[in-house]
DNA sequence: TCGGTAATTCTGCATATATCGAAATAGTGG
DNA sequence: CCACTATTTCGATATATGCAGAATTACCGA
């Protein structure tokens, strides 16, 4: 178990990270704005003004973390931020930042 | 204002950035759990297993992005992590994850 | 099947980061 | 002032990351 605690901790660091940079913390504000619905990859670029190929390493990068997901339509990809995983890292910080201290409690936290 | 928008998401994406590593993630768990005394430097050294010069580098880190503040105690340095920074940063992710979702109002969020 | 558009992968380069031993600095107690 | 401990700074290296032009693959409509 406190390997699984581990491996958890490692993956909202790598969490963490992909979203430590301002274009992929922009692309994300982004998503979640257009939520539900996503953006196709195109329509991130232009509202962004991210040069194609390093748009498709950042959302390469979103899609690893569990950030976003894609699916095709068509000749297009439209990703969408993950609901679960950001729930997941958010529920995470407050039960590390508030539950030790007793100020909230990670229930009120019914988020995303 | 629209740079002053920018300016505070690239302040938070280092932030993100900072505690976007294992090691790192760790340190702010440690600190938070021992939250509000804060530790020795030795002590979390110790507690995790990093060497003096790498650890001296992510506190630096951490204080950098003003996550953690360190106060000199006699020959120790006591670091603790920051609560405003990290109700910030948290209260910026509940904006952006659920304001727009209208699921969860982000004055919810008294936390830290 | 062909031409056109969408997006990714390849390639290369520049920069940033993580790591740690060794040396330097800051502080304490005798 | 000196020996001792705590922590940082220096120096060096390995690895990761960000970026973007060019080539490639995927899909659509005709």
């Amino acid at each position: 178990m406190s390997s699984g605690d581990d491996d958890q901790l490692v993956r909202f660091a790598d969490m963490l990270s992909a979203m430590g940079t301002e274009p992929r913390l922009r692309i994300i504000r982004r998503l979640l704005a257009a939520h539900p619905n996503g953006m196709v990859v195109g329509e991130i670029g232009a509202d962004l003004d991210i040069a194609p190929s390093t748009l498709s390493h950042h959302l390469e990068k979103l899609r690893n973390e569990g950030l976003a997901t894609v699916r095709r339509e068509g000749a297009f990809l439209r990703y969408a931020a993950n609901h679960d995983a950001l729930q997941e890292l958010l529920a995470f910080l407050y039960a590390e930042c508030c539950t030790r201290n007793k100020v909230v409690k990670p229930e009120t936290v019914t988020c995303c």
